[in-house]
DNA sequence: TTGCGAATAATTGTATACAATATAGTATAC
DNA sequence: GTATACTATATTGTATACAATTATTCGCAA
């Protein structure tokens, strides 16, 4: 659309970075809904690039599991893959035991890297502290807090592989910790979520592993039985729509 | 170069998928070094495309780990990813974790699927079994048999994602494994990993989440040792050049 | 000889054009 | 009235051309 001067070129990451940020913001914030298509094209046009720069971002996202091919076939035609009830249930335990993996291995780490973790975890579980006070907390911050807390110490398991297949699923994940996010904090729920946080840093904080690894688990599936009540709930308002899902 | 007529567009995957295949082939087969340059004007010769045919092949190579671009910028630059002693450590112990997850759910699985899942271990282990009484083995089927066998447990689990991530990693496994094959099969340790399958057999027929899944990590911790004895014992001999680790 | 800098070459990023393919719509036959 | 075949359109796959960027080489001076 608006060409007046190709941003300078200079400096910051490349446009197929930047479309692909972008495309992704628009699929984790639910602005392209689960299922509609992604023609090149169009995205093309509305982010003032070529076809050959909207390429490169639309494969990664496939490759990420944001986008999807349908129809198995010679051309792609690809849409933001469906939101669906099993894939969370598939998603939310694979990352707890990710996680899980990540914090038995931290709570045994050297007492430099995990004195600092326990610093950052600390904070960021006074802020939330501070938020769960609030009268109507903002459910975007909740979301930064907390990613950020678990992405605290999956880092600090110093296991590269293990903090890639982390940062790959976490997005994804988003998508449907923003369904829950809005519920969560309207319904006052967020007390428990510090709750299980602070379990989680009182047993890193024991060095205990196991049992570290089970605080983590446990967040998980507490938080991924909350969503689950809240897709039923909204399921059987009829406001729901994940796919293909019974 | 040789453009006589365009393959017959009718049928099978696209050349970019044909690509993506013979390159990472090259890789994992170790014609393509570790730290190899990837350069797509050659690729494209050799494999007698266009660059823009080449790029998603290069682009899917790297978000898989195959490929990496080593200095950061606007312009990527890549090379094969080098094999390193410690990426091999994270890399075993992620993948056995995640059969072990696996595992230990299709132990208790319905009687459907557990049961094909158990016929075709056996008869993969059958197989496996019999060439460990060779006299030399090939490390190439006992390679594909090895990779048959975790795959189908893997896949018999039934959670998409966790199938997903396992089929990443496998590949990339498996240059490490290549080195480790070729060793194994030459000094006969070979019945120890026949053994050590007949181990998770055993606990998956008896339906023991637990049981299986220590089998399935067990076997692949031997499997971790196994491969840094011959990394180590390469590395003083002086043939093994394994990127910056050390 | 060594270090700096500019010119040149090598390589990737981006855009456009064309070909192949799939989807949808329409007309026709039964 | 419905089903099928054909046509038109929308969309992606592939190739080529050009621009931007990075690496390398060569010359020159200290």
């Amino acid at each position: 659309m608006s060409r007046h001067a190709a941003d300078p070129p200079g400096l910051g990451p490349s446009s197929a970075e930047l479309a692909y940020h972008r495309i992704r913001d628009l699929i984790v914030a639910g602005r392209l809904s689960p299922g509609a298509r992604l023609i090149e094209t169009e995205l093309a046009g509305s982010l003032g690039v070529s076809r050959g720069t909207i390429r490169p971002a639309l494969l990664r996202l496939r490759h990420e599991g944001h986008a999807t091919a349908p129809r198995t076939g010679r051309q792609a035609r690809l849409i933001v893959t469906p939101l669906t009830r099993d894939d969370a249930v598939d998603l939310y335990s694979l990352v707890g035991e990710l996680e899980g993996l990540a914090a038995s291995r931290v709570a045994v780490a050297g007492d430099e890297v995990h004195g600092s973790m326990m610093a950052s975890l600390r904070a960021l579980q006074l802020q939330l502290e501070q938020l769960s006070r609030h009268q109507e907390p903002d459910p975007a911050t909740f979301l930064d807090l907390d990613r950020e807390f678990h992405r605290a110490f999956v880092a600090a398991a110093d296991r590269p592989r293990l903090l890639a297949a982390h940062e790959t699923l976490r997005p994804q994940l988003e998508r449907y910790a923003r369904l829950y996010a809005v519920h969560v904090v309207g319904g006052g729920q967020l007390s428990q979520t510090v709750r299980e946080h602070g379990d989680i840093i009182t047993c890193l904080g024991k060095k205990d592993p196991r049992a570290s690894r089970d605080a983590v688990r446990c967040n998980w599936d507490h938080g991924a039985a909350r969503l689950l009540a809240i897709i039923d709930q909204a399921g059987a308002r009829g406001d729901w729509h994940g796919g293909d899902s019974g």
